[in-house]
RNA sequence: GGGCGAAUAGCUCAGCGGGUUCAGAGCGCCUGCUUUACACGCAGGAAGUCGGGGGUUCGAAUCCCUCUUCGCCCACCA
């Protein structure tokens, strides 16, 4: 045996291999795309994490995956580009420093605009790199030459660009209207921000609202009580007969004390609590419908943090609705309040139970409040119409199909787009106002002047919605609008990756810019994963405690254990279940795993010289049955393995790989290859050269998901050049010129017979050192051979079980009981020893018993005329093939019973 | 109120166009192993009426209907 050149740790240490070697990919410039490359690009780009966030579960899962898509593709030979950066991510960040202000005891007020948004730059510039360090800590192998911020001053001008633009389209307007409003964080939402609740039990009060022009009342029934301070109506259907006379007359709102009209509009339902509704335009986004269509007043009667107050605006001179005992109350305190005095003066019918979900800010969870305001609008029709198109044509696709419906959906009946918010941190809106004449545009640049009269401008004071920067992502981190190389080189891109959540957010209108300012889809795959869960299926989040910080499972057991775990476990779209208090048998495979390849690999190097032949250097004369069929399978496992990847079933291929190296390599072949390693003469060369090849085709198969261990084993394969890196080598191809489907067959066989011999052994309790004699012959005259010529093989492979064979060196006959083991295959395997022959005898006789009532249903099918006149004739034939195999096993198991000696 | 997904071993999940890789894997469990790559290991083993019910078919974990339970998305019943 050579000896070994170096000295392996029996245990892979990930930790001291892992910073070294992503330190080399660095160095080595392969994660940096060249947009003069011959080669065919390959684009992701991330989906940006917010700039002040750390890493979680959800970006291990999303960056891992889109990992081992880029490094798939790199060692496919296409130029990989991977786009890191971050998002600026408005209301999160500027909560995040708003609460460090508070903790100082202010708001951001007192810095006023500018200091305050000098102070959110400050830790921006602090701690903004914090999460795209974190992804180097998972492999990630980002082009970090290309790192971006969507705040970034070439990123502010695409985003301006963008919006201009779309003013001279006449896609953007100024809407005044009920928009979701957020009265922590004291800005508009668009509808995806204001997210639903659960439903939470709350309460229907019933309230009366006494005629103005006569006696009696009107009871209506809201849940909103404090919203009645603006109601300047209510409203019942046309067709409610009930109320039909009614309508026209006038009532009196109870402590805003004014009067309001009776009205007809189909919007409501009369099955619904009284069937009476009273119409808040103010404060109730379908109230401002039928408002709209009644031309009714609409005062708001809230601050905009949610206090009661009459205020000016909202297009009304109505004032004086708010009595001064409510003022200034917070709207959950003026709701209990005005519930008290109703009851007081008797208005209050009744209240009910009644569950309903509320809307709530997906910042900060506060209660969204409708709230009248002006803001600038998108319209969103003319952008979805290209993108259906696209779509319909095949220009992108989804993976799993499951969401098309959903994605198909939401575009169908997209709404128009609220894109300002009322914050500092972010895009501040290009427009601009003449103090003078009013005139009012979008400019590209800061104008001085009005154009039209040389007054004095004024910018809007509002900011863009954060995802008005990131839906430009996949262009305008290339560039745009300038005409870079890089753009026309990686843009369109190919797989867009990320979970469901952000599929309107972002991926909807990622599609929607990338057609209206490209031209063109802006990639071909949205590849949407599942969400991390935990154990009892809830999502992992900060609040819940139910998180598992990534960089304790790199620390623990390293990147590439947590690597494992989320691709293994990800079957494509479904989501992802961790358990949060046991993270030993959650990472624990993933560690086990890369120990296992180490190990091989330790074994392996071991074995081999500095030069190995090449397997095409190997006469195929050498090879023995072992050889053939662990090359056969080698060369099937690539085949797999890339066609799992194609079809973004990362799970599949990573343990089709898995499966190779384990129960493939290191448990047959390795075994099976020891006597003729450790053996002097025989055919060393190509056994030497059969695990290099098998062990360096694995090691490229599982680079993409565990790029670290792969990595450090391949730098000490023999025949590398010093420079040559996996993370730059070639996938594998399959090579059908090495497989041999007989060599395949075979071998199963004698697998199949030698964990035969195993189970008896374990069965009877033979100890490890007895050794049972068996005598190898093949079945059936025709196939003796064949069957000598593989001889040599199952000898060796026989030896690992411990057993002795007729005519195997140092074998050694002798008396005896003699019994006949066969398993289905061609393989008899006869014993002698110590073998307990009345446990024996039972056994077969209930494995008989077993066989005779199988053969019994099998012969009812076949004999059924159904069955043999309809079913396909393989089908059929395949059935009575199986009949005979039953009947010759049952007669085998028969023999055998005898031969033992007992009935 | 609509739509979607899931239910298979104690746990997490495969089983992708109905018939030999149809009852599987990993973890856990049980029994043996200081076998000179690996105890983060090796060998062997137990374990499931494939959520309930009905249907289609010669044949269903697989297709259809229905019920139950969980999860998600959408929605202007105040």
């Amino acid at each position: 045996m050579p000896a070994p050149t170096f000295t392996l740790p029996p245990q892979y240490d990930a930790k001291g291999v892992e910073p070294r070697l992503y330190r080399r990919w660095l160095e080595s410039g392969l994660f940096t795309a060249r947009a003069d490359s011959p080669r065919e690009p390959y684009v992701i780009v991330i989906p940006p994490p917010n700039v002040t966030s750390v890493l979680h579960m959800g970006h291990g899962l999303d960056n891992v995956t889109q990992d081992v898509l880029i490094r798939f593709e790199r060692m496919r030979g296409r130029e990989a580009c991977w786009l890191p950066g971050t998002d600026h991510a408005g209301i999160a960040t500027q909560n995040v420093v708003e609460r460090m202000l508070a903790a100082e005891g202010k708001t951001r007020f007192d810095l006023g605009r500018e200091r305050f948004v000098e102070r959110v730059w400050a830790h921006v510039r602090a701690t903004g790199d914090t999460i795209l360090e974190q992804l180097r800590m998972i492999g990630c192998s980002c082009d970090w030459s290309r790192t971006r911020f969507t705040l970034d001053a070439a990123y502010s001008r695409a985003v301006r660009e963008a919006f201009v633009t779309l003013w001279e389209q006449g896609l953007v307007y100024r809407g005044h209207r009920v928009i979701h409003w957020c009265p922590r964080c004291l800005t508009a939402l668009s509808d995806e921000e204001a997210e639903f609740g659960d439903p939470e039990p709350g309460t229907l009060y019933y309230v009366r609202y006494p005629f103005a022009d006569g006696p009696g009342e009107l009871t209506v029934a809201t849940t909103r009580p404090e919203t009645m301070l603006g109601d300047t109506a209510v409203a019942v259907h046309p067709s409610d007969d009930r109320y039909r006379a009614l309508v026209g007359r006038r009532v009196r709102v109870p402590i805003a004390n004014v009067e309001i009209p009776v009205i007809a509009d189909p919007a409501v339902d009369p099955a619904f609590g009284t069937g009476a509704v009273k119409v808040t335009p103010a404060h109730d986004a379908a109230d401002f419908e039928i408002g709209t269509r009644h031309g009714l007043e609409m005062p708001l009667v809230m601050t905009e943090d949610g206090r009661m107050e009459d205020q000016a605006a909202g297009g009304s001179a109505d004032g004086g609705r708010v009595p001064a005992s409510l003022r200034g109350l917070d709207r959950f305190e003026a709701r209990r309040k005005i519930v008290e005095l109703l009851q007081a003066q008797g208005l209050l019918v009744r209240t009910e139970r009644h569950e309903h979900a509320l809307r709530r800010c997906y910042r900060c969870e506060a209660i969204v409040e409708p709230r009248l305001s002006d803001q600038w609008f998108v319209r969103m029709q003319p952008l979805a119409g290209p993108v259906m198109a696209g779509f319909r044509r095949g220009d992108f696709r989804i993976v799993p199909e499951r969401w098309v419906a959903t994605f198909e959906h939401w575009m169908e009946h997209i709404r128009d787009w609220n894109v300002s918010r009322q914050l500092w941190w972010g895009h501040r809106i290009p427009v601009f106002t003449c103090t003078a004449c009013g005139h009012t545009w979008a400019d590209r640049r800061d104008p001085e002047r009005c154009s039209r009269c040389g007054g004095a401008v004024e910018q809007d004071p509002d900011v863009l919605d954060t995802w008005f920067s990131s839906w430009l992502w996949p262009f305008a981190t290339f560039g745009w609008p300038e005409r870079t190389p890089d753009l026309a080189r990686f843009y369109p891109g190919h797989t867009l990756v990320t979970g469901p959540d952000i599929l309107f957010f972002w991926v909807a209108r990622m599609l929607m810019a990338g057609y209206h300012f490209m031209g063109q889809r802006p990639f071909r795959t949205v590849f949407l994963h599942g969400i991390v869960r935990d154990t009892r299926h809830r999502k992992m989040s900060k609040s819940l405690g139910n998180g598992i910080d990534p960089l304790d499972v790199v620390r623990l057991y390293g990147a590439d254990a947590l690597r494992w775990t989320v691709i293994a476990g990800m079957p494509l779209g479904q989501d992802l279940i961790l358990d949060p208090d046991d993270l030993e048998s959650t990472f624990a495979p993933g560690r086990n795993f890369a120990n296992k390849l180490w190990n091989i690999g330790r074994f392996i190097l071991a074995q081999l010289p500095e030069r190995v032949p090449a397997i095409e250097e190997i006469a195929g004369d050498q090879l023995t049955l072992a050889d053939r069929w662990i090359l056969t399978r080698a060369s099937r496992t690539v085949a797999a393995a890339t066609d799992s990847l194609e079809q973004f079933r990362l799970d599949e291929a990573a343990k089709r790989c898995y499966d190779f190296a384990w129960k493939e390599l290191a448990d047959w072949y390795v075994e099976a290859v020891k006597p003729r390693l450790t053996r002097d003469a025989a055919p060393w060369p190509a056994a030497q050269a059969v695990l290099l090849h098998c062990f360096d085709t694995v090691l490229r198969l599982l680079h993409p998901v565990v790029p670290f261990i792969t990595e450090e084993l391949w730098q000490q394969l023999p025949g590398r050049r010093p420079d040559e890196l996996l993370a730059g080598a070639a996938w594998p191809r399959p090579r059908p010129d090495l497989e041999d489907e007989d060599a395949e067959a075979q071998f199963e066989r004698v697998k199949q017979a030698i964990e035969r011999i195993r189970s008896i052994r374990a069965d009877y309790g033979v100890p490890p050192r007895v050794r049972l004699r068996a005598r190898i012959v093949p079945r059936g005259a025709d196939r003796r051979e064949t069957f000598e010529g593989e001889r040599e093989t199952i000898v060796r492979l026989a030896a690992l079980s411990e057993l002795a064979l007729d005519g195997a060196p140092g074998a050694t006959p002798g008396p005896g009981a003699h019994a006949v083991f066969g398993d289905a295959s061609e393989v008899f395997v006869a014993l002698e020893g110590a073998i307990d022959l009345g446990r024996e005898c039972r056994r077969l006789a209930e494995e008989i018993a077993r066989l005779d009532r199988q053969l019994a249903a099998l012969g009812a099918k076949l004999t059924n005329p159904n069955f043999v006149t309809r079913a396909p004739a393989d089908v059929v034939a395949r059935e009575r093939e199986k009949e005979r195999t039953w009947r010759e096993q049952r007669d085998l198991l028969a023999g055998k019973l005898q031969a033992l000696g007992c009935s």
